[in-house]
DNA sequence: GGCTAATCGAGACGGTACGTCCCGTCTTTAG
DNA sequence: CTAAAGACGGGACGTACCGTCTCGATTAGCC
């Protein structure tokens, strides 16, 4: 029977007090100052920490901005994605909250802070998309569309998400304000309807 | 008309070859230790110059950058976008083509650093688009496919560059070698043939 | 005809002022906390001036405390060697002087700073014997003392400065407080009066 | 009555053997890295001991140090004073021999480091004495000399050990090479001959 | 030709943050 | 109660760059 022996180590345990209290000094100072002006020695003073003790869990500034996106801590989302039965409407309303939300300067200086963040550490990429709903809401609402024969069978769900995703990441980066008849076009391109317009 | 308005200036003019010292070595030091680790003090030892000489004509590292991006100093570019008359699969060949030069590490990291400096600032990620060739290459042929009604009418040209730029950069974030049908999957996506199967 | 070119190098000059600063917060840091105690963070702080001035100039800890002896920052000496034509009654009349300097306790420390220092840096041995005044006092003193023939021919003047230093050097660091008879009876040692009792 | 009297405490005793690795952790340290560079870290991690260990039974580093010298583990000697009669014979060759011991740069490094010590613990100066042999040899040596009417009969015996010891410590400190008159010339001035050169 | 003004190299400077080392204390498990 | 292990807040280290500045040297236009 598997007994879990958990071979427990000698010397004081880690400090989970010590850990939140940094990983939230990292997304205080990261949603004010941005990602390049996040010092760790900021971070170590805001959480009333000694520099060893990050140093000792993190390997890099980026790791701790990782954790702290895991952890929920950067972005607030979900950005709910509606469900009123027109899987195009639908998609149109949460894109334009989306750039409701990124005309906000501060909000695309975060995502630029994320872009740059990302940039460093690999993992912060892949979870970007968890991040902003882009794999999890968007891709189950598509895929439950699929089986509702609402769209093709063979639509590349992945792709479509890493379409949105990317145009929002340009988009931001160039910070050009949306103009109010994008969402409907990005959906007419990514969900184009068989029976619409030649 | 078209007076030299030019004031001359007294003293020494500008010297154009310490201007293209100091790109050539942003470029150099860009490409081989990436935008962070990328110094004002290195790119003046590199290029043989005083920093005064680069903080004189450049307001920012991230000007810099964009300075020899706009120069063609860093991305070889374009990427050839073929012409066999068929759209379609002329962009899954150009798509390849990117994915394959992401393929190589060192170009990714490439795009990543150029993504790093374009979250600095907003002049890059514009140009980010022409230096891959997604708006100048992309968008015209997209314009003639459409005068050729081999696109609809309506076809959202910018939107769907925005969106090859997008994954691109979205990819290349997440380290991810792309699978074989990627490219076919994603013109698939941006450009759904109405005949195709439902 | 030998004109001094004096090959000016380029470049904006040593800040004389700052090098001053930084010297006076040597001496002044190492009077009041001692030779540990003594960091460069700190001297940077008071003399108002970044840490990397200091390293420019000089090499180490022991570097400024040596240049800052040199200076006569640290010592305010010279003891005062009285003449009264009694060579014997001189000396022990200027070791009672330093020996009252040695009973307060912070100049005993200073002295022992100074000799943890010179215990770093050779060049601040050397410098202790001219700034007690154990090399240039004593040894002309005595020199002109043998001249007179109120001493030997063969007198060996360094060496008795250097048990002199000794004596003290050795005494500071076991904090023992001089009795009374301590000075003459060191005088009788090392000056020893052939005519005296057998 | 030589009664038991250490009450003996409850828990596990001391144990000699963390106790004696330390103390040649200290010693072996000290020897090769000098008293600056010498860490209680250092010592804990050559002794396979805990930090606190150390620190529940020494107070400072410099305790740890001058209870090896005590023990024995810092200086070899004692170095022979040799015994044929002519006291001022004996003494050349014993001083002789510390010079050449002082000779080699390593034992001169220690000299040093013993000093550095004694600068923050005048227990160690206490000690220094001992160690060289200055006190129990030198001291024993110069009484039976006045007793046998070899010297004068008030003769300062421990202004004279405080005297050699002095020099020694200062020439150390100056890292000057002795010439080969030294040692008599020494002994010249310590233990004058009245029957000498005028 | 002298004057003024600008550029350029070199590099000193005050400052910030880096990542590392070590301090002395505390907390845990083990004996 | 001792001991090994090691996490912790703290402080200083020596280094790398920042952006500004002060130099001497050079190069133009202007009187």
């Amino acid at each position: 029977m598997a007994v879990e022996t958990h071979e427990r180590r000698r010397g004081a345990p880690r400090n989970e007090a010590a850990r939140l209290a940094i990983l939230r000094a990292t997304a205080s100072l990261f949603a004010t100052r941005g990602y390049d002006h996040l010092t760790i020695e900021g971070i170590a003073a805001e959480a009333g920490v000694a520099k060893q003790t990050i140093y000792r869990w993190w390997p890099s500034r980026s790791a701790l901005v990782a954790e702290a996106l895991i952890e929920g801590l950067l972005l607030t989302g979900p950005f709910d994605l509606p469900d009123t039965g027109d899987i195009r409407a639908d998609l149109v309303a949460w894109l334009e909250g989306l750039f409701v939300f990124l005309d906000d300067p501060r909000n695309n200086a975060l995502i630029c802070s994320l872009v740059a963040a990302a940039a460093e550490n690999p993992e912060i990429g892949l979870r970007l998309n968890d991040a902003l709903g882009a794999t999890t809401l968007l891709a189950e609402r598509l895929d439950a569309a699929v089986a509702a024969d609402d769209l093709w069978r063979d639509t590349p769900v992945q792709e479509i998400g890493d379409a949105v995703l990317g145009v929002l990441v340009v988009r931001a980066l160039q910070r050009t304000p949306a103009d109010p008849g994008l969402p409907a076009r990005l959906v007419r391109v990514l969900l184009r309807d068989p029976a619409g317009p030649r």
